[in-house]
Order: C-alpha cells, then structure tokens, then sequence
DNA sequence: AGAATACTTCGATATATGGCGAAGTATAGG
DNA sequence: CCTATACTTCGCCATATATCGAAGTATTCT
C-alpha cells in the first residue's frame, strides 16, 4: 500500500510529472532538469529523489555529473503500469509536447555552460560580475 | 495535465484508495463507506467528492441516499487505466484484502443501523447490531 | 593539497491537505 | 407543513509539502 502512495504522490506534482516525461527521451543530468523546470537546484534534486524513492526514475553517478532516468526492464510491474498511464495520458498534453521539444534542445547545449548559468545571477561569462562582489 | 494531477492527488491518500477499492464489490452508500473507514462523516465525503472529481468514482442519488460506484465504460481511457493500475498494484495487499472481506458483512448491516451508528455517540446496543461484525 | 564543480541535505516559510464538528441542504415520512 | 434523516459544505486546526538559500558532500581539476 505504502509503495502505491508513494507512486502516487509522485505523480501528484506538475514538475515532477514533467520531468518524469522528459525523460522519455533518455536520461538527463540535474543540471539539464534545473534548465527545464527554472526551478533551484535543491528543489529538483529533492523532486528527483522523491521520483527515485517511488522507484519510478533510477540513478547513476558519473563523475560529478548524476544522470536520472525513467524505471526500465528491472522495475516491478506496477511501477512500469504507472510509467506507463502517465505517458498514455499525458502525451498530448501541450506542457509535455512543449517540453519534449525543449528537452531536444537543452540537450544541445554543453552541461558545463548549462551549470554556470545558475550559478551566476542568471546569465551569463565572465570575471567582472564576480570579481566586483567582493 | 491538471485532469492527471487532480487523478494522481486523488489516488495519494490511504482512505480514499480504500475507498475506491471497496467499490470493486459494487456500489456503496457514504454510510456503509464511513463504517469501514472509521471516519467522520464530512471526511468521507469530502474524501468521495475528491475522487469524483477525478472521475474516478461516479455518484447517484436516491432517496435519502447517495451512492458511489467505480467509474464505468463511459468514462475516459486514461480513468479506466487508473482504476485497472490501483487494482493490479493492491488487490493482494493485506488491508484492501481485509477491506474486500469486510465490505460483505457491512453491505449486509441495514442501512438504517449503520447510518444510527454515527448519530447517537457511538453504538446503542441494539440486539441485531453487530455483534458479530467486530 | 586546495579550489572549483555538481549536486544533496538542512532549515525556514508559505501554502495545501486531512481531519473534525457545526451548520446547511435535500428528501422521506408523519 | 414539520421533523428526522443522510448527506454536504463551511470553518477551523494540525500536519504535510513545495520552494528557496545556505551549508555540506563527493568528485574533478590544477
């Protein structure tokens, strides 16, 4: 029972439902679900690990980078069900077809740029703005 | 995307899968729901208006009663799929097992009876209350 | 080793949710 | 009609959740 709420929960939240469909199109790094969401990087990580805790995403640590990707084969069936009436359900929704989109393009952009930019007040190089902090 | 949010938040609490599971054995009134679930009767229905917000329950009034039942064939694909996803995921689980058995002996109490249950402080022992029910 | 990077965890806060009892509504029966 | 009944809605409270920024951790780079 608690397994199933959990799932549910999970799937009670807008961004988290998001990036849960995102990565339909292969796994991601937070930094890139940061960049999708435009949320702080504490409260996707915390998102992430809340879809992780459902088992409906897994994870994989490389480097200093953290990949998230949808449950796959290993996942007991019910997770994959739910996986899978998300997707049935959401697919034409215009948020996730919009997002599915975008999704193409942030992966084109180079991880290390993509973690300065919120770093740094937003965007975008260069000392100066740093320097003049101090 | 808000239709699944609404289905998803709906499916995230305890009492209300319960209560969704219990609607497998066929229709149930608000006062045989909230003699299995122990609850007030404003939670109940409060908790039977958020799952039929999310179609995932139907209601019919007659009489002096309502009565709740599982979403049917004219409801959308994706509500079916919930329903079918819940009932995979639970039907061996210890207390919607439990809940399945016990919806039998209160479908078999007098409606009159149970409703008496929640007016008067608790239980006036009536001879053909349930003396066997607990 | 020390600094930078890419997260994650912690602490605080605002909003949402589940619970109850009281008051409101609709229906049946006298 | 008037009362009793079977809910439902409202108002309140306690807890849970989403969010952020600050501090902590693990890994790479110099």
């Amino acid at each position: 029972m608690l397994d199933f709420i959990d799932m549910a929960k999970a799937l009670s939240d807008e961004n988290r439902v998001r990036a849960l469909m995102m990565l339909r199109s292969g796994e991601l790094c937070v930094c890139q679900l940061i960049e999708m969401l435009g949320l702080a990087p504490s409260t996707v990580s915390k998102h992430m690990s809340i879809l992780r805790q459902a088992r409906l995403v897994q994870a994989r640590k490389q480097g200093k980078w953290m990949y998230y990707r949808l449950a796959d084969g290993d996942a007991p069936e019910y997770v994959l069900e739910a996986v899978r009436w998300a997707q049935n359900c959401l697919s034409n929704d215009k948020q996730i077809v919009a997002d599915t989109r975008q999704v193409k393009v942030v992966c084109n952009i180079d991880k290390e740029q993509l973690c300065a930019r919120y770093k740094k007040p937003k965007l975008i190089d260069n000392k100066s703005t740093a320097e003049s902090v101090r």
